[in-house]
DNA sequence: ACTGTACCCTGTAGGC
DNA sequence: TGCCTACAGGGTACAG
């Protein structure tokens, strides 16, 4: 579900509501998610302060008072929900409230002040791990993690430079989180298509013979950029399950340019071609073969 | 070193 | 209505 902008609208809304809070209570309601919850959870949570809530990648990061990292992956399905202090007080009016989801809702969080942060995620694809603030950028989750595109990191000498001699098409490349860290499925769609670029051309396109930058790396970069920038601007994508930390969809859906318009026609204007849909390393990948190329 | 496939898990949509 | 298959915003472990 959640790519980098929709990782980043969760944060903005979970961050005003956790930063400084204590975690008073917390209730793990099942052994593991993706992977096992870290050793006695609860317990390790219980009492911190939560400093700072961070993204890194499409890792949610809350910076704990007694110096360990709580790291957190949405996977496909996660979603963080806060309830308001007062609108269900205690696990059992949760439990009967509108929305609650027993199956579902595998970890839910107590801060100081009332306010709960409910962590539902049907396919368990996320998980949440500890480390100390201190190993983090060694840990192996986040040691090999490719530029944040956003940053002053993704430029167009360093796209060439990891993609130089590389025959694997431009989707696989850009969706390795080793390159670049956040895309996924539909950025990477739409990204391709703001710099005119086939996903089925080799990565090595955004090289010449010497490793230099090519035009096509030129375009990419301010094209992976501004689709990001406006995907969060609009509070990311909801195509089903993604809903931001106060339940609302996204609406950068009904901007898409190709991701999910297979058979559809190109909104570019005078272009009139057909919306493709091709696999990728077994995702679907939707480019627009007219002015994609 | 790369590349493609299978798989983790659940829910939903569409075909028959 | 019901059953079955395919597919879904992610990532990893393999086999080749």
């Amino acid at each position: 579900m959640p790519e980098l902008p929709e990782v980043e609208t969760v944060r903005r809304g979970l961050e005003p509501v956790v930063a400084g809070r204590r975690i008073a209570a917390a209730e793990i309601r099942r052994p593991d998610l993706r992977f096992p919850f870290p050793e006695r959870f609860a317990e390790r949570l219980v009492g911190q302060r939560i400093v700072g809530l961070e993204r890194r990648a499409k890792y949610l990061i809350a910076a704990l008072s007694g110096g360990e990292d709580l790291v957190m992956h949405l996977g496909m399905t996660g979603r963080f929900t806060i309830l308001e202090k007062g609108r269900a007080d205690t696990p059992g009016d949760y439990a009967n409230s509108v929305g609650a989801d027993p199956v579902h809702d595998h970890v839910m969080l107590t801060l100081s002040g009332g306010a709960r942060i409910v962590y539902n995620d049907p396919r368990r694809f996320g998980f949440m791990v500890m480390m100390p603030h201190a190993e983090r950028s060694a840990h192996p989750l986040f040691r090999g993690l490719g530029v944040e595109p956003l940053g002053p990191e993704l430029t167009a000498d360093y796209l060439a430079a990891r993609a130089r001699g590389k025959k694997a098409n431009l989707k696989s490349f850009l969706m390795d989180q080793r390159v670049v860290a956040g895309l996924g499925n539909i950025y990477v769609a739409e990204a391709l298509f703001r710099a005119g670029l086939s996903p089925n051309r080799a990565a090595r396109a955004l090289a010449d013979r010497r490793g230099e930058a090519t035009e096509r790396a030129r375009k990419l970069v301010p094209a992976i950029q501004g689709v990001l920038e406006q995907a969060i601007a609009a509070r990311g994508s909801t195509l089903r399950d993604y809903r931001d930390a106060s339940g609302a969809s996204g609406g950068f859906q009904n901007s898409f340019a190709v991701y999910d318009r297979a058979g559809e026609t190109c909104r570019r204007a005078g272009c009139g071609g057909e919306i493709r849909r091709v696999v990728h390393a077994g995702r679907a990948s939707f480019y627009c073969p007219r002015c994609q190329r």
